[in-house]
DNA sequence: CAGGATCCGAGCGGATACTG
DNA sequence: CAGTATCCGCTCGGATCCTG
């Protein structure tokens, strides 16, 4: 996909002849998204939902490590941002269901992209995290 | 992407018949990944790197915001992670310069995806973050 | 030039207890 | 069931000073 040009300035330019304008990369958008779907649990939300709407105790258990404190936060986070809706059912005991918007959804095709790379290179990572000297500073 | 089977069992099932095992979501590596390259500095040098490559003064200035302290930690883990390498020339004064791995190149096209993503969704994400009630709990 | 060392505030994120 | 409220440790990340 970084050879289609769709009108916005690409980022990417690194198979492109453009030598690429560093100012450009760092006003971009880019780190801002990351901030927002790039903590521990947002991500790995919108995919969860992406297969098909929860309820809010089918999304805490399905993740199972997540806090409730923490599921709460993301998903209002995500619902904020216009990546979720949220829809309360006036019913004893209630219901609460989270889904994808259609912005949402758009973003679960890069998303996609991201988490197959992930699962293809897992091992690869793992490795050269073991061989490699850790000496952080 | 979504449709493609590369004999990795797919994370992201949302269009394909396959109802989902949550439990394969919730261990799957995705997470992990996003943690190693989800932070705010990662994938903008991964992404500055995937131009050619840089010397250390030189991302400083392109990013510009980042501290060395940070800058510093980001790429030693990027190396940690065999995502980045670095090559040091001993001259005086010295000159060290960073660079994509292959691992790390194979990264730069997903990361595309994303970052295309965000340039092409900023204003619509910005948007309804004015719009919607903040009620962060 | 390319960092290392140290200090510090801010926020993330978990645990627990409580509620409509 | 679907949250809210509070406490708390931990890490992120910036600022500053120092070095080979």
């Amino acid at each position: 996909m970084s050879g289609t040009n769709t009108g916005v300035p690409s980022v990417l330019a690194h198979d492109l002849p453009r030598p690429v304008p560093p100012d450009e990369l760092a006003a971009c958008p880019v780190g801002d998204v990351f901030r927002r779907v790039g903590d521990k649990w947002s991500m790995l939300l919108v995919i969860l939902l992406g297969t098909r709407p929860h309820r809010y105790n089918e999304l805490h258990r399905a993740v199972e490590g997540i806090s409730q404190r923490m599921l709460t936060r993301t998903l209002r986070g995500l619902e904020a941002d216009g990546l979720v809706w949220r829809e309360v059912h006036p019913t004893v005991p209630p219901g609460v269901e989270y889904g994808l918007t259609p912005l949402g959804r758009s973003l679960l095709e890069p998303l996609s992209a991201l988490a197959d790379w992930a699962v293809r290179h897992e091992a690869e990572l793992n490795k050269v995290r073991r061989t490699a000297p850790n000496r952080s500073g």
